[in-house]
DNA sequence: GCGACAG
DNA sequence: ATCTTGTCGC
């Protein structure tokens, strides 16, 4: 799949805040246009982890039916990170390389699942929010911790949510996907409504605690970071 | 000012 | 994110 727009990458922290804020305004949070077919997940995992622009890193797309959670098809990228681990600019870091995995799809997702924030963001364009701009699909963003916001605790069975507000402004949900477990949290990126994204997210995780289009994606990245880092 | 801070 | 052994539980 291409882009639908084109996006100079900045290079400091003040360009990174610049182009969220010229974004920004084109989310738009409404219900899904249709129910989703194929749903794809996206995770990059990290060589030496160590935050700066120069870590190597690796991306990964796996493309699901979403009625039967069976992969259709995978994509992965290698590169270089290109900015710094800054909490609010985390995109920045690994869409670069998500994009380049994107692109190397052949077969279109309605939705694409995300690691990490959408809304549920400081200034409500979190990575979920960019790629769908950027791409002009569908996405949802779910993240294994919360960045801000308050709530209350979810009841302890799976589907229990509950709503995350931050300056009183409704931003994100979370949501046990299995009795018993820590709930996630579950925001809107692009072209979905939270409402849909909830469902989706727990009918994707029908069996663990992450959508299994994140739990692939992650085993995908992870398996290219080995083949980079140590082939022997 | 201090601490917290998606991955 | 990543560094890491054992351990509790289904």
């Amino acid at each position: 799949m291409r882009l639908q727009r084109e996006h100079p990458w900045p290079a400091t922290e003040a360009e990174a805040l610049a182009v969220q804020a010229e974004l920004r305004p084109l989310v738009r949070a409404v219900p899904l246009p249709r129910p989703p077919r194929l749903i794809a997940g996206l995770d990059v995992a990290y060589v030496g982890a160590h935050g700066s622009a120069d870590d190597e890193v690796a991306a990964a797309v796996v493309v699901l039916d979403a009625a039967t959670l069976e992969p259709v098809e995978r994509a992965t990228a290698v590169g270089t990170a290109g900015f710094p681990y800054v909490p609010g600019l985390f995109a920045f870091r690994e869409l670069p390389v998500l994009i380049r995995a994107l692109e190397r799809l052949t077969t279109a997702p309605d939705v694409l699942l995300c690691d990490g924030q959408g809304l549920a963001h400081p200034r409500r364009f979190g990575l979920a929010c960019h790629l769908g701009v950027l791409t002009g699909v569908p996405t949802l963003g779910v993240a294994k911790t919360p960045l801000l916001g308050e709530w209350t605790e979810p009841g302890p069975e799976r589907g229990a949510t509950a709503d995350v507000r931050d300056s009183g402004e409704l931003v994100a949900r979370v949501l046990r996907t299995q009795t018993g477990v820590k709930p996630v949290t579950v925001s809107v990126g692009h072209l979905i409504d939270l409402d849909g994204a909830t469902e989706l997210v727990l009918a994707a995780a029908p069996r663990y605690r992450l959508p299994e289009t994140i739990r692939l994606a992650d085993r995908l990245c992870r398996d290219a970071v080995a083949a980079v880092a140590g082939p022997a």
